[in-house]
DNA sequence: CGTAAACCTTATTGTTACAATAGGGTCAAG
DNA sequence: CTTGACCCTATTGTAACAATAAGGTTTACG
């Protein structure tokens, strides 16, 4: 039952280590009540746990040493309510910072997972897709143009835009290029358009478009040299088993890869056309 | 549409600042693909934005730099789901501390606005208290001996005893000492038992008391030193009219004022003792 | 009384992901 | 040829300590 604490003891008793009162110390938000001028020795006063106690509730309530310095200097009882209701609205950013953060992950999962399941490349599958919603973007380019470099841009501005839109982070890997129906029929891949794929449930007027349920053929491809190449192959399909192009060619992106620093971009892409059954063949 | 991107280009085609594409180079997370030996200038190539498409991602998930150093360093694609899950399971943690962190603020902020609304002190009061559930740890030392010093080392015993049982931290705050019905019949204050009030839902056979619900005399104290005289007051109060002590002598901390560093712990406590119609009065 | 263990001191470095300087060289346009 | 826009390197700062290094002090024990 000393007097004074020596800092080990003060430290054990309040189960902090001695540089964490070191270093309050040195901050100035809790020095000892007393010093020995000779061997600059610290001692606490047992009163001091109180203080201790108080920079602990605050600490895990969030609030940092400077923080606390400012309440200690201001003295002001009243002032604290405000402090709260700052702090539980900082918490409550945080935890919906968190939140997508983890939505972002489990979409991330979920591709890895879908990246696991995909069909052989380069064979062309017939199936129906359900209804799906797109941001559209016109980049007034073709980015099939050049190499890849217009793709990139047009991307960059994609991406843009959805920022200033707020759109969630999990978008921003499901996006995807568009051939109109118009093009694709003369066999012709241009597109000067791509669009981020967005919830069922995600409202926002402009440039939002429809890619309504339909019949699709569809292949899928692991390269942007293929593309071409396997898109001619579901229009060799098409013809061949009496179908008709019924929409816009679509080339989604299902997985985009980690991208090992040096390397392009890879990505597991799905190509897809809608298709209906030749009229005049019936 | 340059081939090499001079970094202040890169820097907005990406929306990061060029210290960050600079700070990537140093730590050999993304170089550029093109330094001019002459002038040491950075030119990116346009390819490169996947790389840093992939890093901003991983960076929205919660990943640090180094993570993703080791990332592009394996250059496994199998790794990825482990990572993923167990960064699902680290934002789950923090999620966790912030809503613990938020029920605490709440509880300050409530314990706050109870202060503003605590009547007079110094005052007798009678009133009806519901059932109560506490944590009781017993010091061994009567806690009215020294001037505050022992309160002091069995209160940090008492905490100690709570972090092992890993009890809500807004539980420090709610605490207070019993002096049992026989010292207080005889006009003594001593105890050796301190608690901590415990929500009426928290199980936990070892050391949980009820405190039943019952009428009670009450007084508020907003000093350890007048303690003595207003429990006096009390017990006055008790026979001058008519009643009798049926129970323990409790004194609950109902607020404890952010310590300004230098004073000891100041508190405003709520003295009460449950009491009883003296049954040969009636 | 000597010594070793336990305790204390100050000072430095490291952690993360950059931002913000300072001080200086380079490039493109007029 | 100059001016403004751009680029470079290097240092410092951020938060809250942990981990060390190098050294002085105290205490317990034989």
């Amino acid at each position: 039952m000393q007097e004074k604490v020596p800092i080990g003891k003060m430290a054990k008793l309040n189960n902090i280590s001695i540089q964490t009162l070191h270093h309050y110390d040195k901050i100035g938000l809790l020095s000892p009540s007393y010093i020995d001028p000779e061997t600059n020795y610290r001692f606490y006063s047992i009163k001091q746990c109180a203080c201790l106690d108080f920079i602990k509730y605050l600490k895990y309530m969030g609030f940092t040493l400077q923080e606390m310095k400012d309440v200690f200097a201001e003295k002001d009882v009243d002032s604290i309510p405000k402090l709260l209701d700052e702090q539980i609205q900082l918490i409550d950013q945080k935890m919906n910072k968190l939140a997508q953060m983890k939505k972002t992950l489990k979409v991330a999962d979920e591709n890895y997972r879908t990246y696991m399941q995909i069909p052989k490349m380069g064979v062309v599958e017939r199936n129906y897709l359900p209804k799906r919603k797109i941001y559209c973007y016109d980049g007034k380019k073709d980015i099939y143009d050049d190499q890849l470099e217009t793709y990139e841009y047009i991307l960059r501005e994609l991406r843009d835009l959805a920022l200033i839109h707020q759109f969630p982070t999990s978008y921003f890997c499901n996006v995807g290029s568009i051939t109109r129906m118009e093009s694709i029929k003369q066999r012709k891949l241009t597109s000067t358009e791509i669009f981020m794929l967005v919830d069922a449930d995600f409202f926002n007027a402009k440039g939002i478009e429809v890619l309504p349920a339909h019949e699709y053929v569809s292949i899928y491809c692991d390269h942007f040299s293929q593309e071409e190449e396997y898109a001619f192959k579901l229009i060799d399909y098409i013809e061949e088993n009496q179908f008709e192009i019924a929409g816009d060619y679509i080339c989604e992106v299902i997985v985009e890869l980690p991208c090992w620093t040096q390397y392009e971009r890879q990505m597991i892409m799905k190509l897809q056309i809608p298709v209906k059954k030749k009229s005049n063949s019936a």
